[in-house]
DNA sequence: AGCGGAACCTGTCGGC
DNA sequence: TGCCGACAGGTTCCGC
């Protein structure tokens, strides 16, 4: 569910709320969004402050003191919901963090999708590792876009979606970026000009920036810490609009599949 | 290296 | 009304 734009609004929030708090002890009610055993998750996070909260690519990093790190992934339904202490526990609560002050955070995840893990440091964390360039680092720019571009063989969308290419993005804004940019989601990575590959640099940045201004895009499942929702759907162009007319030239948004995932496109706008 | 398919899990929606 | 399949913002694994 959540891309970038959706996490790096949930890390702020979250470091709002819960950094500098210590974390008393947690409640595990379904052991299987652990990555490690229960009893080695609780025994390491007991007792430790919260630093701060960091994100990279969809992860969120909550750093922890005595030096540990918690990596989570929201998958597609995970949410954070921050609490005064309840007895009401909603239907797919997760995980519950008992943190100093008599405050709850609590992990809600309709799928189960999401994951927990507790290292010593995120570099033992493989995928991680292996994640692309940050979207907004210095690093990032037209030429870094055009050398990856040109050193990976597949359709455009793929590479976008590929973590290892850049971190962050998704079937969202994915599609959207490509609206953008004017380019088809099947046009083959060996065939985009130094002029298109500018083009979609400046779309991604473009996108991800409002969409992060818009707090994210909230459809069905996505919401804020304090279950508020994004606004970033209200500016949605293509994506969830099949049969609906083009902005730009009025004719029909196309659906199809690409990975067993939809792709929503103008076939007229985008070449 | 890259691609398609299945799997992880739960809920919703549309068609018959 | 009820059942059944398709679909959902993600990622990983496996075989070709």
């Amino acid at each position: 569910m959540p891309e970038l734009p959706e996490v790096e609004t949930i890390v702020k929030e979250l470091n709002q709320v819960v950094a500098g708090k210590h974390i008393l002890g947690c409640e595990v009610l379904r052991e299987t969004i652990l990555q490690g055993t229960r009893p080695a998750f609780e025994a390491g996070i007991a007792g430790k402050k919260i630093v701060t909260i960091r994100r990279r690519g969809k992860y969120l990093l909550f750093h922890l003191f005595p030096k540990s790190v918690m990596i989570v992934h929201l998958r597609m339904t995970g949410k954070f919901v921050w609490l005064n202490p309840t007895s009401t526990h909603h239907p797919h609560d997760r995980l519950i963090f008992f943190l100093d002050e008599d405050k709850h955070l609590v992990y809600n995840d309709m799928r189960c999708f999401g994951t927990f893990e507790l290292l010593e440091s995120w570099e033992l964390h493989p995928t991680l590792r292996s994640l692309g360039i940050e979207p907004f680092s210095q690093a990032f720019t037209p030429r870094y876009l055009k050398q990856l571009v040109q050193s990976r063989k597949t359709n455009i969308k793929n590479f976008l979606l590929d973590q290892r290419n850049i971190a962050g993005l998704g079937n969202i804004y994915v599609a959207e970026i490509l609206f953008n940019a004017g380019i088809h989601p099947l046009k083959n990575t060996a065939e985009l000009s130094e002029k298109t590959i500018e083009k979609l640099y400046r779309s991604l940045v473009k996108i991800l920036n409002k969409a992060i201004v818009h707090n994210g895009t909230s459809i069905a499942n996505y919401q804020r810490v304090d279950s508020k929702s994004g606004e970033f759907q209200h500016f949605l162009k293509v994506y969830g609009k099949a049969n609906q007319p083009c902005q730009k030239c009025g004719r029909p948004i196309q659906r199809i599949k690409q990975n067993q995932r939809s792709t929503f496109f103008c076939q007229y706008c985008q070449r």
